[in-house]
DNA sequence: CATGAATGAGCTTTCATTCAT
DNA sequence: AATGAATGAAAGCTCATTCAT
């Protein structure tokens, strides 16, 4: 038992390292951008020294693959539940809610959201959280759209709604809440005089 | 006539050598990112020397910071003339057609807009464009819209909606037309069944 | 003790690395000038790499400042000790004393002097060295000087005496004391027959 | 004689062209130091392109060294007359009077005097307006020294005291004229009380 | 001859990465 | 394992010089 717990000891202290890496490096690249962000300002950031950093990940783009990794990883629960809580109520209430969730959801992650929507430039990996919400979001719709055949059509719609309301809101540093219902309000009725 | 002509000769050659130093930034920086483009690449692929750059722009910065604003000002006018062309349409013909005849136009700046959307770490200077967009966009809704009051959120959900199909469209490299059509219903009628 | 010895052992290389290249600037500036000693040279000759001299120093211009700075520091205790080793002589014994320590002194620092008296493009910090001197000359002279009220004007001629005999030297390659005694008859009773 | 005008109208206008080139030269040189002077300002200043000036000087040291060669050559026959100036006076009216107007005369070559005292990277050719100098001195003390075996040390010393004296008066952009004559009650009679 | 755009070598500085301690 | 000094490739920028017009 002595063993095992001072290994698990060992462990967790690597894994909080690595935890205090990837926050530093979170940090200082929402701050100054992918391509400015000094591996020497990440350590001293995250209280070790460069050599260290290099103990941990491979390279330079190793740690922001790792960062971004971890990130999105942490993401997917995130989307799965803000689906699961609304999964029983009516058509409106539910992507209403939904849309609610998940923008609260996003607030707590502002600079990997700034990080990630900068990167067009990197190798493509976002897969994993895109198909999420698209499940989500195609899981929700499904239950109250008006033509079942543009179900895909309607995801897309809604999920690009998203990321523009988020772009913006990171652009204009306002709340990502601000106008998520009046959003759905015109996802669900359209803004056309009647 | 002969020294008018000699002196645009020299005038000519020096804008389409500004011009061969821009395009070849804006096709650098679209591929490798802003932060990631050498001078000396650029200048290469321009056909000059490093120093020849430094004769037209300032610097680095001043170098890209012309590009954009060229780039943007060659929008403005494209803007303009997409809502110019469909003024008289009845309201659902005239928003189709102006999102049509934008994505069209964009269609043919897909680097610059590589680029203007990976920029939120510059000072914002975008506004003349999205200015023009949203000026543009609220004259057609103007007149076809369900709630008066809301005609700047309305405006700020289609100028998001073409952000995202923008961004999306350049993600997955598909073009940009491709579902201009059903997004203008979606957002005209809304997707919940009725 | 050990943990102490080797943290001495780092303090003392991080020093000896320092004075390498403050060595390796100063004979490279005082060979080529100030603004003619790249930092390539400089590094080379100091045996490391050009990024080492820029974990030392800030940049070109603290380099140079360090040097001058650590030079200068130097040479205000031989001043001081020059007035002192003299402070109880007879006037003329005194002065010449003082004038033949003092160049001697000099003697081991002539590519320091070079940099120095390149320098009245930079802002003027010399001033320590400067007052000290004066200071000094100053205290010898008050003991047996003709016209008491004149005495900063003797300082100043004396300095300035100093000053034109260390740049001709320097300028023809002599060595400095050769006529420091025959420089403080003139000083002393001056070159009008009697 | 149209054809010798209008040749030695031509040799005018190159020698007027030269003449502003130099000027500016002078004047970039003085401000920012030799090395520090780029042809394409000193051309900017002389009103010419910077081709302009290659046709004028060989290269850029060419430029410098021509500058040199000319104020140094203005100077001589300036030395001369102040020499001549004082020839018949008795010996310490001479001395006081050649110093005062040497002195003026520099007045007038200030910034001339700045580059020169700043050029001991250069290959020496100070020899003409030195020996000119020392010449001069030579003979206004030939007539009173008190120890003729002496009279080249004195003439260092004058020419020593001449040096600092400008020196100072460039450091401290004070007047060159201010001590003349205290200076020269120093270098006659000594500072020794009596 | 005058012009000034073009050239590219050379300089300063940064920073990812290594490795002796 | 952690450290941080050393490394040197690479980037931005300047400027003396050339040469087509």
């Amino acid at each position: 038992m002595n063993a095992r717990s001072s290994q698990s000891l060992r462990e967790r202290q690597r894994e909080s390292v690595a935890a205090a890496i990837l926050d530093a490096a979170e940090a200082v690249i929402a701050e100054k951008g992918v391509a400015a962000a000094p591996m020497a300002e990440i350590a001293r950031r995250a209280g070790v020294a460069v050599g260290t950093v290099y103990n941990y990940f491979p390279d330079r783009d190793g740690l922001v693959q790792a960062l971004l990794a971890d990130r999105r990883a942490a993401m997917v629960p995130k989307i799965r539940a803000a689906a699961a809580a609304h999964a029983k109520a009516p058509f409106e209430a539910a992507l209403r809610g939904f849309l609610r969730d998940l923008l609260a959801t996003m607030e707590e992650r502002r600079s990997f959201l700034r990080i990630a929507l900068e990167m067009p430039h990197a190798p493509q990996k976002r897969g994993a959280v895109v198909t999420e919400l698209h499940t989500a979001i195609n899981g929700i719709l499904a239950r109250g759209v008006r033509d079942a055949a543009r179900l895909p059509l309607y995801t897309r719609v809604v999920a690009g709604a998203l990321k523009s309301t988020l772009l913006d809101a990171l652009d204009r540093d306002l709340p990502f809440v601000a106008e998520a219902d009046e959003l759905a309000g015109v996802l669900l009725d359209g803004l056309r005089k009647r």
